[in-house]
DNA sequence: ATGGGGCACCGTCCTTGGTG
DNA sequence: CACCAAGGACGGTGCCCCAT
């Protein structure tokens, strides 16, 4: 995570908390100087005992003895059209007539598809043990069909329809809020999910062109989230959070209750803080006709998640105190090698410290965040485990 | 053997706080 | 005020466990 500053000489912001890592790069750089060539073996060989220095034992590696399941591409594309495309089309025609949701439940068909992308069988259960074989936890959501209303009769409108059926209104809410929902109601089931663990597999179906209002094609994307990985750790202390600060709060309150799971948004700011991977995405196009599909990405099962970038972060996430913090001037070199049209960091500075920030002119000149520049980012208030969690003592 | 309750699946709905 | 992001609540369905 740190190496394209140490290799190309460049500092790195240095937030106190990763202050200890940058120290041990340093050391771990300077006695590779002293020993060998600048050269593409050498590369390769600090990489790993950089990444090992930075990240601990990092378990980066799908367990290749649970990779039963080749051709994987083929088979994707098989299951996307006999359980995803084709029923959902037939849905799309059936509810034209009965005007009920044309929406399949997405929970079993993720957990087919998320075998085909790793390559890894469930492992018999119905979801009630392992999803995959090698103890990986798979979660799905879908935004495709949400049921959307009138924003001025305010009565229910389908995704197919065009205009409300109540007041003939185009004045429409679409929705686009799923999610994936965890539950975690003990200390077993957080350790279970943080630590025991190590894959967290995620899919979603969503429209790419859902700003534009076209809802013809689909897109399916997987990321992973490595929860015993230093690059992921966030994804932890979320969840630790949201197991001492909200579920045992709400059950001091009612016991008798079953507090409502975490909620963990697709491409929100805590979404991207926990650094996923993305693996697989497809794009189908003339999804609600005569669906056509084509594979985008596919990341071979073995291969390993080290070298995978995480997601690019849209700078619109942030909020004017963050980009305060970007903007200080430890992260000079960080955050100027991401600007764009040949803009410096006081131009940066320049619009972040105006009292009204211009966020059109911001995403042109830093559209992007990578994982180096999220790591001076904090978690968000009620991201981060409160004081009294070390109080609680269990009933 | 069976059926009721618990729970895991997720989608949808409600609320709140921030922003323009 | 409208709009949006995000936290939270709740509901329908199906699987599993356990008491009967």
């Amino acid at each position: 995570m740190w190496y394209d500053s140490i290799f190309t000489d460049r500092a790195c912001g240095v937030s106190p908390a990763s202050f200890g890592r940058f120290r041990l790069a340093l050391q771990a750089r300077q006695n590779l100087f002293s020993t060998l060539e600048l050269n593409s073996v050498y590369l390769t060989v600090s990489k790993q005992i950089i990444n090992k220095t930075l990240f601990g034992d990092c378990t980066l590696k799908p367990k290749i003895e649970f990779i039963k399941i080749k051709d994987n591409e083929k088979l994707i594309k098989l299951l996307l059209e006999d359980l995803v495309l084709a029923p959902r089309v037939k849905a799309l025609d059936w509810s034209k007539i009965t005007k009920q949701t044309p929406n399949m439940k997405v929970g079993y068909p993720g957990q087919h598809l998320a075998s085909l992308i790793t390559g890894v069988q469930g492992a018999r259960t119905g979801a009630r043990g392992d999803d995959l074989e090698d103890g990986s936890e798979v979660k799905s959501c879908s935004r495709v069909d949400q049921l959307d209303s009138c924003k001025d009769c305010e009565n229910k409108v389908l995704r197919i329809e065009t205009i409300c059926p109540h007041c003939g209104s185009e004045n429409l809410k679409r929705m686009d809020d799923s999610k994936w929902l965890f539950s975690v109601k003990s200390e077993d089931e957080l350790k279970l999910l943080t630590k025991t663990l190590d894959r967290i597999f995620l899919t979603i179906a969503d429209y790419p062109l859902f700003s534009k209002n076209q809802f013809d094609t689909i897109r399916f994307q997987a990321f992973e989230i490595w929860n015993n990985c230093e690059r992921h750790k966030n994804f932890e202390i979320i969840m630790r959070n949201y197991f001492y600060k909200i579920f045992l709060e709400h059950i001091k309150i009612n016991p008798r209750k079953t507090p409502a799971p975490k909620n963990f948004w697709p491409f929100s700011y805590q979404f991207y803080l926990c650094n996923p991977v993305k693996v697989f995405q497809a794009t189908v196009t003339n999804a609600n006709t005569k669906p056509s599909i084509k594979i985008d990405l596919l990341v071979a099962p073995e291969t390993d998640r080290e070298i995978l970038t995480p997601e690019l972060m849209p700078i619109s996430l942030l909020g004017k105190d963050e980009l305060n913090i970007l903007a200080n001037d430890a992260n000079f070199y960080i955050i100027e090698s991401l600007l764009k049209n040949e803009k410096c960091f006081n131009d940066f500075k320049e619009i972040v410290f105006k009292k009204n920030i211009n966020k059109k002119l911001l995403a042109e000149i830093l559209p992007y965040l990578d994982h180096r520049a999220r790591d001076l980012l904090p978690l968000r208030d009620t991201d981060k485990i409160s004081e009294s969690k070390a109080k609680y003592q269990r009933r």
